[in-house]
This record gives structure tokens, sequence and C-alpha cells, in this order.
DNA sequence: TGAAATGTTGGGGCG
DNA sequence: ACGCCCCAACATTTC
């Protein structure tokens, strides 16, 4: 600190933030230490697509983010900043934004995906060759990736003992105080809706805005109403999917328009929802474990976890079987229930998710990296992390995951948390009907085709 | 954060 | 009164 301060010579040239995963003021600890240091502040978004390695947004993605980006706009005007819009491989656009701007420091909040962290690295290198200040910060994340180990010193590989370690590890900070006043420096800014990150032929979205509001005042908002209206029934209530009683934050953190700090002191302080509290901070340990495992797997999106699955015998992809559990004509109710509420809104019940990507990978045998990349072109939430993560969870190769053997009965599964069928019917209307098809496949035969294909990869383990 | 098969137990109907 | 059977309820094992 006091070092930066000495090279710090010219303090009066303009801060760059660089805003990524973290689309909110509040909270913010890059803003806040260009806020510190003084200088007029560019604040500045970059839609990479191009730098190597950085997976493209998916379409529900790219929806949210123009929201997001067009919140974060006002937020910053209406505090006297402004938000700079470019376009390009994030390492050329912030070296000529610095070039026109003549910056002295550059701040960011950290990234933790594998080319992500790549681009940063080089980034900061060649900034602090050019003589600039570069600082990056903990806000996306409660606990640094490579700070929770083992006491062999090795990454966890469970969950249970991680967020044990996480809990004994030093508190998560309190949020930072929102920013009343900004003094920007300018610079050119595309035009956001240049970058068509809305959908236009056809107009699919309808849903997703009846369903969301992106930025981080709906974040706030959100976040409030299930504190005080659903977190005392969160324990039970959460695995039943006609109730309307889970976070429903995900896209938000996904986007940073809330941060974890926010969400975790806010529950701490009303550690009266008890049992509810404890269960949804648990659920935000899941979010931090994946970004763990990620962190030291950067390869996940694309390769098992546990190495072993590689010899599981994906039979042939049939398109027609996997085009129908993407638009919810399995014939199975709860699938196509919960595939049909993604599509529509952009977000699915967990227990659904479990259970639709359950029958994909089990009762359709079909790679789990098909129903991830689906998951990643149309959920609101999808992140590096998490979207990977669990589905490599639910298909057996993951980390802590569950068991190959542990195939969800879609029917068991609806009998059980949604009893009297209210969530089924509000997705799939004409189930009962002639209208509705019969299930594409046998659930009894294919889980156990499932189980056969499953003595391979124990083979393989030996 | 499974499901199904298999095993065990105990109450009750019945001859 | 007693043994036998059935079967639900629950527990354990297996995948």
């Amino acid at each position: 600190m006091s070092r930066d301060r000495d090279r710090d010579r010219d303090r009066d040239r303009p801060s760059i933030v660089w805003f990524r995963d973290d689309l909110r003021v509040a909270d913010h600890p890059a803003l806040h230490a260009a806020l510190e240091r003084g200088a007029p502040i560019v604040c500045v978004y970059v839609l990479d697509e191009e730098s190597r390695g950085i997976r493209p947004l998916g379409g529900a993605a790219r929806w949210w983010l123009h929201g997001s980006l067009a919140a974060l706009g006002e937020a910053l005007e209406a505090i006297g900043g402004r938000l700079v819009l470019r376009r390009g491989p994030a390492d050329r656009v912030i070296r000529s934004l610095v070039d026109e701007t003549g910056a002295g420091a550059v701040f960011w909040n950290r990234r933790y995906g594998g080319p992500e962290r790549e681009v940063d690295a080089g980034l900061k290198d060649a900034l602090l060759d050019d003589g600039l200040i570069v600082r990056s910060f903990a806000a996306n994340l409660l606990f640094e990736p490579w700070t929770i180990r083992t006491g062999q010193g090795t990454p966890f590989s469970v969950f249970t003992p991680f967020w044990r370690a996480c809990r004994s590890a030093p508190a998560p900070r309190h949020p930072l105080p929102q920013p009343d006043a900004i003094d920007r420096a300018d610079a050119a800014s595309d035009d956001l809706d240049d970058w068509e990150l809305l959908p236009t032929r056809p107009d699919w979205a309808a849903g997703l805005r009846e369903a969301w509001t992106p930025g981080s005042d709906a974040a706030h908002e959100r976040m409030r109403d299930f504190l005080d209206n659903d977190l005392a029934v969160y324990a039970k209530g959460r695995d039943e999917p006609a109730k309307d009683v889970t976070s429903r934050l995900s896209p938000h953190l996904r986007w940073g328009e809330l941060s974890p700090f926010e969400v975790w002191h806010a529950v701490r302080e009303r550690r009266s929802g008890g049992e509810g509290a404890a269960r949804f901070l648990t659920e935000v340990g899941w979010r931090e474990f994946a970004w763990h495992v990620l962190f030291h797997a950067p390869d996940l999106a694309t390769t098992s976890w546990r190495a072993e699955f590689d010899a599981f015998p994906w039979p042939r992809l049939h398109p027609k079987a996997l085009r129908a559990w993407e638009e919810g004509r399995t014939g199975v109710p709860l699938v196509d229930a919960g595939m049909r509420e993604l599509w529509a809104t952009g977000t699915m019940h967990n227990r659904v998710r479990m259970v639709t990507a359950s029958f994909l990978t089990k009762n359709l045998l079909i790679d789990w990296r098909r129903g991830e990349r689906w998951f990643w072109d149309t959920l609101v939430d999808a992140d590096a992390a998490s979207n990977p993560f669990n589905w490599q969870w639910v298909a057996g190769s993951g980390a802590d995951a569950a068991p190959y053997f542990r195939v969800f009965n879609p029917e068991l599964q609806a009998t059980k948390f949604d009893a009297d069928g209210e969530y089924v019917h509000r997705w799939v209307p004409e189930v009962g009907t002639d209208a509705y098809p019969e299930p594409i496949v046998d659930l009894k035969a294919t889980r156990a085709a499932a189980l056969a294909a499953y003595e391979h990869v124990k083979a393989a383990r030996r």
C-alpha cells in the first residue's frame, strides 16, 4: 500500500475502474479504492468475446447483461459518474483506454476462471511495466479460493469439510459503504444498443422480462423481500417447486449486482431466521465450493473432474431425444415442466434442475456436457463455476458428487415435492389430456441401462 | 440434495 | 390357544 503511494507520483492522473462480474456500486472494493485515491475516475465495462478461452455468453446471459449494464450506468450517473462501454480483447481495450485518458492507476475486482485469470495477470504485468498502479480486490467470493486448504495443504474435494474450514477462517469482511459522489473523467463510449445483446427476431425474452428485473436496486429489493418473507420457511419450503420460497438471488450474484458479503451479513443479522438462515448460508457455501473447485480445475466445463469418468460409454447422441428434452416434450411431466420454466423464464427451481439433469444423463444417457451447454445458453444465472460443477455433481463425475447410481425418479420426485401437481400444471397445462405425449423412454428400463453402463467407470477405477 | 430390492418385525385375520 | 399367513411399516442393503 505505502509502496503504491510512493509509486503514485502523478496522483491527479485518472483512475480506471474496470467493471466485470461486479455490476454494482455498493460494496465495490475497486471503486472504493479509486475514490480513496482521489483522482477522477473512468468506469469501464468491456465486452470481451475475443480473448483466448473466454466462453461466449449464452443468450439469456446477454439479455441480462444488457439490463444490468443499463442499470449500472444509471446508478453511476446518479452519483456523478458514467459507465464507458468498450468492446474487444480486454487487455488491448484497457491499455488503449489508459493511453487515451492518461490514467495512472487501474483497479478491478478479481475473477476466478482460468482464461479470465490469464487475461488479468497478463494485463497487470503489462500495466505495471508501464509504471501504472494496478490493484485487484476480493469482492465476489467470501473466501479466496487459494486460502482454503486441507490439513495437507491441498484443495478440498468434499463440501462439508470445505465449508467447515471456511467457517473457521477469518470472518467475511463487512460491506463497504455506498459512495455518494464520483469525480469522473470522460472517455468515448459505445452505445449499449449497438451491442445487440437483446434478442430481436424472434424476441423470446418476454418471459424473462416478466420474471426478472436486472440491476443492483432490484437485487437489493429482492434480498430484503426474501429475508423478510421467505427465510423463515426456507428450510422446508425450498424443495417444493410450486412454492416461491427460494431466494432467486442467483442471477444477481452471478452478475455481481449484489455482493456475497452483503448477503452474508444481512442473513447473519437475522439469526432469528434460525434453521432457514443456516440452510441458506450453506447454499451460498456451495457457490463458494464450486468456485473453489473451478479455481483448481479450470477446465471443469469440458473435462470430468473424476478422470475415471472418461471411461463412461456415452452412446451415440440421439438428437431428437436431446431436442425433446430441451423443448420440454419428453412426456415426463416434471421434466417437461422444468424445461419449459427454463425456456420461458431463464431459471428453473433447484430441485427440478436436479431432476431434469438426472433424466438427461441417466435416462437418456446423454453426456452431461450437452446439458451444461443448454443451461449455459438458457439460464440467466449460469456462471463458469456453478453450471459445470452442478452438472458434474448430478452426473456423478464431479467433486463430492452424487454417486452415479443415484438416479432420480421423476414420477416419485413429483409425488414427493409437487404432490398436488401445482408446479407441473403451471408449466404443462395439457398434462393428463390426449394432447400430452407418452414418455419417450421407459424410466425403469433406462435406469437399469444407465447402471449397467456405469460398470465401465467402476472397472476403469481399478 | 435417491430408488428399488431385500430383510425384519409385529399386528391381525383365520382355521 | 395356537400356528400360520398376509402385509404394512420400517430398516438395511444394493445399485
